[in-house]
DNA sequence: CCTTGACCTTCCATCGACTGGAACCCCCAT
DNA sequence: ATGGGGGTTCCAGTCGATGGAAGGTCAAGG
């Protein structure tokens, strides 16, 4: 198999695939024509990556869940606790979510949006308490 | 005022004051001997980026917030759309991360996570079914 | 046999929003 | 003069790709 039906298959884009290879997450082997050539293996691998960086896995999370899914004789518990781990996470993050999206909805409900210049977000954000609380460490920041 | 001196009152620290008249956000004057030298004025626009940030609104959203907060005679109207845009941005990324919570909440509830290989969470991720969609575009990916 | 076009390869740069660190300058107190 | 705690610049690195340039390969059609 060659790298477009790979992609085509996993659902990862060709650089992607190649990037994975790069960081050493896949060893596909090599045509004589320097051509990537995958085996099912790899295949499968990728699928696998793919559902996990889905689900928010860092690509490290990602290479020690693929080690693990790869060790016959693993103990549940070191990929319960990765998991465990990320969705703590991504909780902390849903909170931080919220507590903007709290502040913007009400800042936005606020404000008239029309040809006068009176904001109350521009306001709000010129004097402060945007919340209670301090930015919290863990960033949920722009994509 | 010194950089020490702003970053303690902003609550951003020197670093990203720096970034921040680099990316041209300031632009505080110097002291002889090439120090910043900040007015008053460059303190209020740093706490106001500061509290912009901390809204998850983008570095290029603040230029225009800031800059729509200068002009008094801005549309409210133009700062609402920015709000709302972001406020869009944030419902769709906390919704994503909604749904990974889910699914990652069932597999590590179904994880026995003890000494045994036998592993839900792995067996999903190598087999597919994280979820009934697709990885949504406005990717919500670790920090 | 030659060309065309769709593949494939590598390598380097860029994105966002900082952050770390090196190397160096400045100022004040001892 | 020396030490320590400011400040300055500039470069590299983070994370996870993605875009693009420059070039090699292959199969089909004329």
């Amino acid at each position: 198999m060659n790298i477009s039906d790979v992609a085509a298959k996993s659902g990862l884009p060709p650089k992607t695939i190649r990037y994975y290879e790069d960081i050493g997450l896949i060893k596909p082997l090599r045509d004589s024509n320097g051509y990537r050539a995958f085996r099912d293996s790899d295949m499968h691998k990728l699928a696998f990556l793919g559902r996990a960086r889905a689900l928010g896995f860092t690509i490290e999370d990602c290479r020690a869940l693929l080690a693990l899914w790869e060790d016959k004789a693993r103990a549940s518990a070191d990929v319960h606790r990765i998991a465990s781990d990320h969705l703590a996470q991504i909780k902390m993050k849903i909170a931080d979510l919220q507590a903007m999206r709290e502040t913007l909805a009400h800042l936005v409900h606020c404000c008239a949006g029309d040809e006068r210049p009176d904001c109350p977000i521009l306001t709000s954000l010129g004097q402060g308490q945007t919340s209670g609380k301090e930015p919290s460490r863990h960033a949920v920041r722009p994509a």
